[in-house]
DNA sequence: ATATAGAAATTGACACTGTCAAGTAAACAT
DNA sequence: ATGTTTACTTGACAGTGTCAATTTCTATAT
């Protein structure tokens, strides 16, 4: 029952989302275009609309795609924190930012203000799991007025305003490290439960 | 010296920025195109080509714009707070969400990723005059290891964040009012200077 | 194996975009 | 008034997303 040969490429969809993705981290969102996508994969300008019906199924499976990258970069940095909550939180800033900074053009498709499909499962159960991270690093802080929401919500802006900076400062000066010590520094003190 | 009647206009360059806001406000930066506004303007295709070199400057000078109306939306509020520095974070605060809320294509604009021309003086000038809001509303925060810079970035960090997030929301739900609690939840506990 | 139905990709077209080159009309300086 | 500079128009070009019609391949049924 598994596809097999379409027609010319083994896997055309997962080859324009690769192309994609180059195209997105060579220009930016300017560079990313339907006729560059099939052109970078081998196949006709008409090819790519059978796989994404429009731009914004593309937009969708890129941004599906950087979830599952961000996420991943997240965990990576945690799991590799020793066992203290506020490190924890701090490697998980670390693990979006070097995402953020790694993968500028497609950090920028997901959160600049791209219309997102709300309708796109994928693209939510991706994003969902992002957000899960965050969740699971932002369980031990004690909860105030607004509960556990309040702190991601929180935390989550903080994080995300950082990269937002980061990205945008002028001349691109800010390298990985100098990023990774002020969150460190605007990381406000934080009450963990016993 | 002053310029008196072009052309066809009064002052076309006034009308064109005012017809992207517009456009902007309609449909946000995809409904953003030199000819169309030409078109709202009433003058031919090219004839933005005159006063904005490229789109790219078209972007630059409606950002400036943006940033006006930014820091007006930040100072009303902050003038219109009692004078206690926390309410005057609080106030500033307020004032970004606004702003974002009710300009949320230009907001997209300004702070999407959309590159910007590090070389214009009046789009520096604004963003210069929008910065200096946030840290006259920080001045009063105790330094720390950081110093003000860290204060301030952590603010900035933490309200363009929680805007973003506003923004992002799916359904667009969270109303201003909304918006405002949120954000006097996630507001961390900041020592002032007596 | 052969025919046939369905999917996958191609070709060609369309309206729209940013940008450029050349021409025209208005405003200004002299 | 005459010439110059500025503001705008016209026309063109390549590139874009999208659609309809067609061809080519694949899988299945017979």
């Amino acid at each position: 029952m598994a596809k097999k040969k379409p027609h010319h490429h083994g896997n055309l969809r997962a080859a324009l989302i690769d192309a994609g993705l180059e195209l997105l981290q060579a220009g930016g969102l300017e560079n990313l275009s339907m006729r560059k996508l099939a052109i970078k994969a081998g196949v006709s300008h008409a090819a790519p609309a059978h796989h994404f019906p429009n731009k914004a199924a593309l937009h969708s499976a890129l941004m599906t795609a950087g979830y599952k990258m961000f996420t991943a970069s997240m965990r990576s940095e945690v799991d590799l924190a020793i066992n203290d909550p506020r490190e924890r939180i701090l490697a998980a800033g670390r693990g979006y930012l070097t995402f953020a900074q790694e993968n500028k053009g497609l950090f920028n498709l997901m959160f600049g203000g791209t219309p997102r499909d709300q309708d796109d499962r994928e693209l939510n159960h991706a994003s969902e799991e992002a957000y899960e991270v965050l969740r699971e690093i932002c369980a031990p802080i004690v909860k105030g007025e607004g509960g556990s929401e309040a702190n991601e919500l929180m935390i989550w802006s903080l994080i995300n305003g950082l990269a937002r900076l980061v990205l945008h400062s002028k001349r691109e000066s800010i390298g990985a490290e100098k990023s990774f010590e002020i969150w460190r520094l605007i990381l406000p003190p934080l009450k963990f439960e016993t």
